[in-house]
RNA sequence: GGCCGGGUAGCUCAGUUGGUAGAGCAGGGGAUUGAAAAUCCCCGUGUCGGCAGUUCGAUUCUGUCCCCGGCCA
C-alpha cells in the first residue's frame, strides 16, 4: 500500500463544554497549527457570551478562522462552511502549516469530509410560501405531496419533519428533479487532506456538571444583556437560525416575559444537555478517531503525543518550520 | 391541638365506580446532504407515604400513624 502523501489536517471534535477550545489553543502554542472553527453558532457576530466564544485575548493568542464571519440576521449553511473551511485549510497548507479544525457541529465535519451534492441554496421566499401552506394544511399534507413527487425522499423523511420536507420540496421546485436522485449523484471525491481525528468524550455526568457551571458563568458575565442588545437592534426575530441557538432561544422567551428567571435557567440547561447528547451521537460514528482522556494534564499529554507522531515529517516536508 | 386539602415516575400532575397505573417535562438511545446549537424518531415497574383492617384481590374502601400546605385556636 503506497504511503498517503496528502497533507495532514487535524480534527479536534467534542460536545459542547468538553474543553475543546482550551486544548486547541494549547496545541497551537506548541505546533505550527492554524485553527479553524467548526461551529454553526460561533460564526455569528455579537453572539459571544452565550456561545462560549473564545474571548478577545484568546483569539489574539490563538486566532480561529470562521468565527465572527456573519451577521446574525443572515443564515449560514453547511455548504458555505464546506467551501470556507476548505479554503482556510488550503491557505494554511500554503503557509507550510497544518490546519486544526476544532468544533462540535457534526454535519459540518461530514459536509467537509464527504462533500455535498450539487443542490440549489435555500430560497427564503419559497420557504416562506411552503411554511404558509403548512400552516393551514399541516406538514403531513406536504409530506404526502412529497410522496407523489419523490417517493424515495418521502420514505426517508418523517411526516412531521418540517425542515426536511420543506427542503425537499424546495429543491424539487427549484430544479424540477427529485431530491433523492440528486443526492445519489456523487458528492464524493477524494478528500485532499489526510486527517488525524481526535475526539473528546467526557463522561456524561462530568459533562453535565461542566455545562451547569458554564451557564452560571455566562449569566454572571451578562448573557441576558447580550441578548437584550440583540433584540434592541429590531431586525432580529426568534425564528432566525442564529436566534434559535441554544440559550438564545430560551433567553428570548424569558425577555418576552414568557418564563421567569429560574425557568429560563432550567430550560437553557436542558437545551444544552440535549445538544451535547446529539453531538455525542455524531461522535460515536467516528470509528477511526483517537479518543482522548477526559480532561486535565493527561488529556493534553495524550493530544500532544498523538500530534507528535504525525506532525514533524509533515511540517518538515513542507519545507518550512512553524 | 381542631378542621380542610394534599402525599402516585427525577419534577409537575392525571387516574383506577376495588382486578397492582399514564401524561407533560427531565433523562437515555438513534437519525442527520445549503437552518444542524436546527429538525425529527424510539424508550415509562414506580414499596401509588407507613402500618393494620375489610375483601378472593387494596394504590383505590375503613381505621390509625407520619409528612407538607391552608384556615381556626
Amino acid at each position: 500500500m503506497p504511503a498517503d502523501r496528502r497533507p495532514l489536517a487535524v480534527y479536534l471534535m467534542g460536545p459542547t463544554a468538553s474543553g475543546k477550545s482550551g486544548l486547541a489553543c494549547a496545541l497551537a502554542g506548541r505546533f505550527p497549527l492554524d485553527l479553524v472553527s467548526v461551529d454553526s453558532a460561533l460564526v455569528y457576530r455579537g453572539m459571544d457570551i452565550g456561545t462560549a466564544k473564545p474571548d478577545p485575548a484568546t483569539m489574539a493568542r490563538c486566532p480561529h478562522a470562521l468565527i465572527d464571519i456573519r451577521d446574525p440576521s443572515r443564515a449560514y449553511s453547511a455548504a458555505e462552511f464546506h467551501d470556507d473551511a476548505l479554503a482556510a485549510m488550503h491557505a494554511s497548507r500554503a503557509r507550510g502549516r497544518v490546519p486544526l479544525l476544532v468544533g462540535g457541529t457534526g454535519l459540518y465535519f461530514q459536509a467537509l469530509q464527504r462533500g455535498l451534492s450539487s443542490l440549489p441554496p435555500a430560497d427564503p421566499a419559497l420557504r416562506a410560501r411552503l411554511g404558509a401552506e403548512a400552516e393551514t394544511a399541516g406538514w403531513p399534507a406536504l409530506h404526502a405531496r412529497l410522496a407523489s413527487l419523490d417517493p424515495r425522499a418521502a420514505a426517508r423523511i418523517r411526516p412531521r419533519d418540517a425542515q426536511r420536507i420543506q427542503r425537499a420540496l424546495e429543491v424539487i421546485e427549484l430544479t424540477g428533479q427529485p431530491l433523492s436522485a440528486q443526492q445519489r449523484r456523487g458528492a464524493r471525491r477524494r478528500f485532499p487532506f489526510r486527517v488525524l481525528r481526535l475526539v473528546l468524550m467526557p463522561e456524561r455526568g462530568l459533562l453535565h456538571r461542566r455545562i451547569e457551571a458554564r451557564l452560571d458563568t455566562m449569566l454572571r458575565q451578562g448573557f441576558l444583556d447580550e441578548v437584550r442588545a440583540l433584540r434592541a437592534r429590531g431586525d432580529l426575530a426568534p425564528e432566525l437560525p442564529s436566534m434559535r441557538a441554544v440559550g438564545y432561544r430560551q433567553a428570548w422567551r424569558h425577555l418576552d416575559g414568557v418564563t421567569d428567571a429560574a425557568t429560563f435557567r432550567a430550560e437553557a440547561l436542558a437545551a444544552t444537555r440535549q445538544l451535547a447528547k446529539r453531538q455525542v451521537t455524531w461522535l460515536r460514528s467516528q470509528l477511526d478517531a483517537r479518543w482522548l482522556p477526559q480532561q486535565g494534564p493527561p488529556l493534553q499529554a495524550e493530544a500532544v503525543g498523538s500530534l507528535q507522531a504525525f506532525l514533524p515529517k509533515d511540517v518538515s516536508a513542507s519545507g518550512k518550520s512553524g
